[in-house]
RNA sequence: GCACCCGUAGCUCAGCUGGAUAGAGCGUCGCCCUCCGAAGGCGAAGGCCACUGGUUCGAAUCCAGUCGGGUGCACCA
């Protein structure tokens, strides 16, 4: 039972019978009609604004509105228990209160798929994130995007919609000969030779391993041939072991992607031909030169003639070329066929995940879409921030020499992934995020991984004191236990929290964004640590009442329906809810 | 020079896509455990929501401009 929805039900309701009662005119738009709890308790449960919304279109006074719903929605629902007309035209609502507690029971049947949502109504969602270049490690700059991604398609996954996780692997350009010069040096290494690692080339020692696996299968073959003719070979070889350290990589973390796609797979099949086909049909592809850039002008530059896209049709400042003077392709025209590929797919909304160093490439991305589906498919592109490490609040110095950077598995196996995931999702995705490597793993209140996880960990505390007391319901008799004795301001506020978790689903998963189950875990939590404080101060208020049977699982309702919402949110960011903290 | 992101309490940040007296945490000050986990709780002080205009019943939120900080800026992927 929503409690929100259901208020909203009979405000939109009572508007309807008078438009009927000819009190109202019709055909007013009730999109805007929202029904919300007040910031300030004060202003009751529920508050709503359709007097104020309504004012416009009915050429209306909103007060005047506002008595006639006032009058139309006292005394027709036991829900509703008071109605006042209040500031310009709010409509303050007081609920009985056993209506909140009625949220209990749904929870407890529920489990912990309380609060799913059909808002996604089965749709599909493609959700592209990480994409990291495969010649090394993950390093702690892709971590943020694969826990946002990650908990991103969690999320929507939980609020109804068909999720698919994807990894785009650039595997078709210069960067991957780079990588196969790298591990052919290796390779030498391990044949005995002095390996000459040049500027430029990747010096990290993992590739190390990938070396004595070319040693293993070619001998000693390779060292006397052209470049031309080992490059391929090399590059097969090293990316699909690149490949393979970036899914262990995302294991660590516990992500797991239904899709890698291969850029290279776009190459010599067709498909960026059939892209750009697709955008000529509709007159978007031209032999063009381009202005120079204004101000600043590149000291090489030079006009040329190339092929263009005109994104401009849809947004962006410039069109862009999809071909290279020489008639290679550019790596936008692999993009293009990229997101040709995912729109032909059939999804019903496209999501990329990058670094805010993409941020340039935003427009051009969704001039691609905008033009590849005639604006059919949108297509929401999340930047994520800068993660800056410290330490005990001193910068977490990062060596200048390429291939020594923090990598993921470094993280993971310093704070774990729990801690790493709930941690990147503190903060909104475009805001810069600071991972304090000492205070993400202090037990106190600062950490708001550890004070929502005490949260939990805290109701299966009580669970246990309830079982050592000879009182071990499950959820079932909780769901159909007697609520009457809830009612304490505590008690109350914090069912209010719970009963809002439908809602905080949704909103996230409208805006795409994962964080704000985080907070709202952290609110949740702190409800939580102000009821079980106030059973300190008065034992009549505990949870445990062995002299008050119908009361103490009235309680313990109570508390299994906050265990279990923890848990259902912890379950979207991808993080293991904690039983005990040692 | 252009585009995008950001500017909210001393610090770090939320703010439900326009709602009422703008909220947390830290820090400061004052309280609360013989007791379900004090690894916690309650309270006080602290604000021109960068600035200036505009839109309207109503703006931190939307629009325009200004000032600060970050990022990216032709055939690099």
């Amino acid at each position: 039972m929503d409690v929100f929805a259901e208020v909203k039900a009979l405000v939109l309701a009572a508007i309807g019978r008078l438009v009927a009662a000819g009190k109202l005119p019709q055909g007013l738009p009730l999109g805007y009609v929202s029904v919300e709890p007040p910031r300030d308790a004060a202003h009751g449960d529920m508050a709503t604004n359709a007097a104020m919304v309504l004012s416009r279109p009915a050429r209306m006074g909103a007060l005047d509105i506002a008595e006639a719903l006032a009058a139309e929605l006292s005394g027709r629902s036991r829900l509703i228990v008071g109605v006042e007309v209040a500031g310009p035209g709010f409509l303050n609502l007081s609920l009985d209160p056993a209506a909140w507690f009625g949220v209990l029971p749904s929870i407890l049947a529920a489990g912990r798929d309380f609060g799913r949502s059909s808002l996604g109504a089965g749709r599909s969602v493609n959700v592209e994130f990480v994409s990291a270049n495969p010649t090394g490690p993950l390093h702690v700059g892709h971590v943020r995007g694969a826990v946002f991604g990650d908990a991103l398609a969690g999320l929507l996954g939980f609020a109804g919609f068909k999720v698919t996780r994807e990894y785009y692997i650039n595997d078709g350009g210069a960067q991957v000969d780079v990588l196969a010069r790298s591990a052919f040096e290796r390779y030498r290494e391990a044949c005995g030779l002095a390996p000459a690692i040049e500027e430029g080339l990747y010096p990290g020692d993992y590739l190390v391993p990938v070396g004595e696996d070319l040693k293993a299968r070619f001998g000693d073959s390779l060292l006397d041939k052209d470049e031309a003719d080992w490059l391929a070979p090399v590059r097969e070889i090293a990316t699909e072991a690149m490949m393979a350290t970036i899914r262990a990589d995302l294991a660590l973390l516990g992500v797991s992607m239904d899709l890698f796609f291969s850029e290279k797979s776009l190459y010599g099949s067709g498909r960026i031909e059939a892209a750009l086909a697709a955008l000529a049909a509709r007159g978007l592809i031209y032999e063009g030169v381009l202005e120079p850039p204004k101000g600043k002008t590149p000291d090489e530059w030079e006009p040329r003639e190339q092929t263009l896209f005109r994104s401009t049709a849809y947004g962006d400042d410039i069109d862009r070329p999809v071909r290279k003077s020489d008639g290679t392709w550019t790596y936008f025209a692999s993009d293009i066929a990229y997101h040709f590929d995912k729109t032909e797919r059939g999804y019903d909304a496209l999501i990329d995940v990058l670094g805010a160093d993409h941020g340039g490439y935003v427009r051009r991305l969704k001039a691609i879409v905008a033009a590849l589906t005639e604006n059919r498919v949108p297509l929401d592109v999340k930047l994520c921030q800068l993660v800056t490490l410290t330490r005990g609040g001193a910068p977490f110095k990062m060596s200048k020499r390429a291939g020594t950077f923090v990598t993921l598995r470094d993280v993971i196996a310093q704070v774990g992934p729990d801690v790493t995931r709930f941690v990147m999702l503190t903060r909104k995705n475009d805001a810069t995020l600071d991972f304090d490597f000492d205070k993400v793993m202090e037990h106190s209140k600062d950490n708001p991984v550890f004070y929502v996880q005490y949260a939990h960990a805290r109701t299966h505390s009580v669970a246990l004191r309830a079982a050592e007391a000879g009182i071990a319901p499950d959820d079932a008799s909780l769901a159909a236990a007697d609520l009457a004795s809830l009612g304490a301001p505590g008690e109350l506020r914090l069912t209010r929290k719970l009963a809002e978790w439908p809602r905080q689903v949704e909103v996230a998963a409208t805006h795409n964004e994962p964080h704000r189950i985080a907070f709202y875990l952290y609110d949740l939590a702190s409800e939580f640590h102000a009821l079980q404080h106030i059973g300190k101060l008065d034992p009549e208020q505990r949870f445990i009442r062995e002299d008050a049977p119908d009361t103490t699982l009235a309680r313990l309702a109570l508390v299994r329906a906050t265990a279990i919402v923890i848990a259902a949110g912890l379950a979207i960011l991808g993080v293991t809810p904690m039983d005990e903290m040692r």
